[in-house]
DNA sequence: CCAAAAGTGTTATGTTTACACCCATGT
DNA sequence: ACATGGGTGTAAACATAACACTTTTGG
C-alpha cells in the first residue's frame, strides 16, 4: 500500500456504546450530553475515537468510562455505521457496541470535561441525538432482543440470585411482547443457562420464590 | 474529540475478502502473491485500505476488483480482526468480508502492479498466508457454513438453473458432513431458497432431473 | 378465608430425523 | 434388462405452543 495516498488519511474509528438496563419493566439507555461542537447540547450515545495502541473492545470500555463512569460491563460488537457523511468533521467510521448493566449496581457521573449530564432514557422516547446516533441506537435495540434470546448478556441484570418472575418481566419489556409464563419457566430451566440455588426469598402475602443464578459456562444455543 | 490528539493518528482500515467457489466437490478460495513488502512472495487474501470517500462495502469491492478482475460479488461483512500489531507498518484494523461467486463465470487477472499471481486454493490445504490471514480465513470458512444455513449466498454459484443434487453436493462439501438426501430436498423445497422452474435436464442414461433457480425474495429463516 | 403471586402438567401441533423403494433414461 | 442417478413417503422422536388449576404465604 502506497501510505502516503491522500485517500487514506483522516478517516477515525468510532466507538459506540448502547448501555441498556431494565428499571421496573421499562428498558432503558444510557444517554450523555454533548457539551462540544459538532451537536452541541444534544443527547448521544457514550463513545469516542479509538487510540491506535488499544483493541477497539478495550477503546470502547475506555471510552465509556470516560463518560459516564461505568466500568465492569461486557460490551458485544454487532455493526459497522460507515457513511461518509455521518460526521462533519472528518471521516469517521463507527463500530457499535452493546451492553447491559445493573442501574442500581452502575455510579454514573452525569458531568465530564466532554459532557454535561448522562441519564437514562426510556427506549420508547428518544429524544434527536447526535450523529446517526438515533440509527445506531435503533439497530442495538433490535440486536438487544436476538442476544437475549441466543447469549446470557443479561447475567449482568442479575449479578445476584433472582427469581424467574423477575427474569420474565425483563424479557417480556426487551422483547416487548408476553411470553407464556409455564413455557418461559420451562425453557430456562431447561436450558441451562440458568441454575436452581435451591434458595427462596419471601415476599408478604406470597409463596416463596425460588431463586436462581446464571449459569457461568455460556451456551450459545438459541432459548426461544 | 481533540483531532490532533497523537493517539488518533495513523489507523488504517485494511479491507480484506474471502471469495469461495465449489469446483467438483472442493471448496476453493481465492488468493493472490504478494510482490510487495511487507509479506512479499506470500500468499494473501485478496484485498486493501478504504478510500476515505467510499463505504467500506464498495472498498472491499475495489479492492478485490483491482487484485483480482473480480466484481459483481456480493460481500458479506462479518467481523473485525483488530490486534494492534496485526500488520507491522502502522495500525491496521481489518474489516472481513465473504463473498461466493461461479468460477466458472469469474474471469481473474492474475497480474497487476501488486500481485504476481492470483488461485483458486482448496480450504483444506492453505499455505502460510501474510498477515493475520490464516486466521481471517479460518473464521470466514465458519462463517460461510453459517451462511449458507440462513442466506441465499449460494445463489451467485448458480445464477442459472440448477437441480437440486447439484446443490446437495455444494451444502455437503461446505459444511464436510453428509446430508440426508430425501430431507435436504425436502427443506430447500419447503424453504422458499428454491423455485421450481418446471423443466428438466437431461443426463445420459439418468431420469430427467428438475431444475431450479433460486428464489430473489431473501428469506433470514434458517433452512437446516 | 381471601388476595396475591408461585408453581406445575398435559395435550396438540409442528419440526426434524431416520430410513427404503420405485422411476425414467441410455446403452 | 440393467446400470445410473432422480425422485418420493412414512413413522418416530423431539420441540414448541396452548392452556388452568393448586400451593403457599400474610393479613
Amino acid at each position: 500500500m502506497r501510505v502516503n495516498n491522500p485517500l487514506y488519511k483522516n478517516i477515525g474509528i468510532h466507538l459506540v456504546n448502547s448501555i441498556f438496563t431494565v428499571d421496573n419493566g421499562v428498558v432503558k439507555v444510557l444517554l450523555i450530553k454533548r457539551t462540544n461542537e459538532p451537536y452541541k447540547g444534544y443527547w448521544a450515545l457514550p463513545g469516542g475515537c479509538l487510540y491506535n495502541n488499544e483493541l477497539v473492545l478495550d477503546g470502547a470500555k475506555r471510552e465509556l468510562k470516560e463518560k459516564t463512569g461505568v466500568s465492569n460491563v461486557e460490551l458485544s460488537m454487532y455493526k459497522i455505521f460507515d457513511r461518509v457523511d455521518r460526521s462533519p468533521l472528518k471521516r469517521m467510521i463507527a463500530i457499535a457496541f452493546i451492553g447491559v448493566i445493573d442501574k442500581k449496581k452502575a455510579s454514573i457521573i452525569s458531568q465530564t470535561n466532554k459532557t454535561s449530564a448522562s441519564d437514562w432514557f426510556d427506549i420508547k422516547s428518544i429524544p434527536e441525538l447526535a450523529y446517526d446516533y438515533n440509527e445506531i441506537l435503533n439497530g442495538a435495540i433490535d440486536r438487544l432482543k436476538e442476544l437475549i434470546q441466543t447469549t446470557d448478556i443479561l447475567k449482568s441484570l442479575f449479578p445476584e440470585v433472582f427469581t424467574l418472575a423477575e427474569l420474565h418481566q425483563v424479557y417480556e419489556s426487551i422483547l416487548n411482547t408476553s411470553i407464556d409464563r409455564r413455557n418461559f419457566r420451562k425453557k430456562m430451566v431447561n436450558s441451562n443457562l440458568v441454575i436452581d440455588t435451591n434458595k427462596t426469598v419471601n415476599y408478604k402475602g406470597r409463596k416463596p420464590a425460588k431463586l436462581y443464578i446464571f449459569n457461568n459456562k455460556v451456551n450459545n444455543k438459541s432459548i426461544f
